[in-house]
DNA sequence: GCCGATGTTGCACTGACTGCAACTTTGCAT
DNA sequence: ATGCAAAGTTGCAGTCAGTGCAACATCGGC
């Protein structure tokens, strides 16, 4: 019954969870900066050297899943009807992203907490964000929209989003992030010229 | 006559400069990853210890005056009318420190070649850039905006002058800065569900 | 059961960055 | 001038992330 991949597949997937939940643990318990790449591996039961086959820096265990993330954001907009209006398209895609962010609740706090109080993550964060980014922005030009345009468009949703992740992390998750992500983007879509939303 | 700064200030300025210039040429040349602190340390003519007394990464030195920036578009700001909608402000300060930087255009084009190239040169500068726009917010915060439209303000902001800069550069600097600051500030304003400027 | 592919480990190395303590230079007051 | 305190420079020893390489183990398919 099982699933129809390999036992090498899985115990990759295992060993990669271990390594993430050790990782957390530490960053919690000492501070990530006061978190060795040994100790964690030492935690996870693998080989110093092995940890760098999983993870390309110590940054990116509390980032794990991010790639997935984007992937999730371009397949909604590949999705959606291409004569709908891009920036409508691009805010609806990234409120479908936000159901997500708030099914895992739990374990995005832990890491946004960590992000929060460590410089180097949160820089991480902001690389692979911008990467996000250009990535979007080819997608949106592929909407009719003029490459600057797309661009500029790109970069104002990856603000708003995260953004609206500090609104909702800063109200206690309180909120539901889709609400907050709609506000937002509905916010830059009527101008900001405007006021906020009525 | 001379300037009422000490030998001491103009020293430690001048330093600071040689080591500025002599890193940028290495960088051009040699790339910046392959450029070790030590080589850099030599061609400025100190010690590699002392480098650190200058800056606190390597990555700074190419973002040398980043700080500086940030200044003026806040003086700017708290220079404005009280009653201007804050929107309107916020862009008026950037383009204003637009013309800054289509004066310098020739160190900018010097540094962002580098940054384009260099990862770990761009995520500082976006980690830069994220202090930026908490301060920023803030200050938006003290003109009756809620704290939760000014950070969107902010970030939005900051966004907005990143793909304008982007655009820029992108165009060989053909184009003025301050004018394509000035579209997507407008752009931003009027909302993104509306065309780009007629 | 064997073989090639994939994954793990150890080893040696580079290079950024830090704390500390010794030393040099500058600013200033007498 | 001279001498002292503050600020700046340097060298040293150390930590730690991250890399290339080569030996070894394990898995998947035949």
């Amino acid at each position: 019954m099982a699933a129809d991949e390999g036992l090498r597949a899985r115990k990759k997937r295992e060993t990669a969870r271990r390594i993430e939940s050790a990782a957390l643990d530490l960053f919690e318990r000492d501070g990530f900066d006061a978190t060795t790449v040994d100790a964690i591996a030492a935690a996870a039961d693998i080989a110093p050297r092995t940890f760098f086959h999983y993870f390309p820096t110590k940054e990116d265990v509390v980032l794990a899943d991010y790639a997935d993330r984007l992937e999730r954001v371009l397949g909604q907009l590949q999705d959606r009807e291409a004569d709908e209006p891009a920036w409508r398209a691009v805010g609806a895609s990234f409120r479908a992203v936000a159901e997500d962010y708030e099914r895992e609740r739990r374990l995005i706090v832990r890491r946004f907490r960590i992000m929060a109080e460590t410089p180097s993550v949160a820089a991480r964060s902001l690389q692979l964000q911008a990467g996000w980014e250009q990535d979007l922005a080819e997608v949106v030009t592929g909407r009719d929209v003029p490459a600057p345009t797309a661009r500029l468009l790109a970069a104002a949703a990856v603000a708003g989003m995260r953004a609206a992740l500090e609104d909702w992390l800063g109200s206690g998750t309180r909120a539901r992030l889709p609400d907050v992500v709609q506000a937002h983007f509905d916010h830059l879509g009527r101008g900001l010229d405007q006021p906020p939303s009525p």
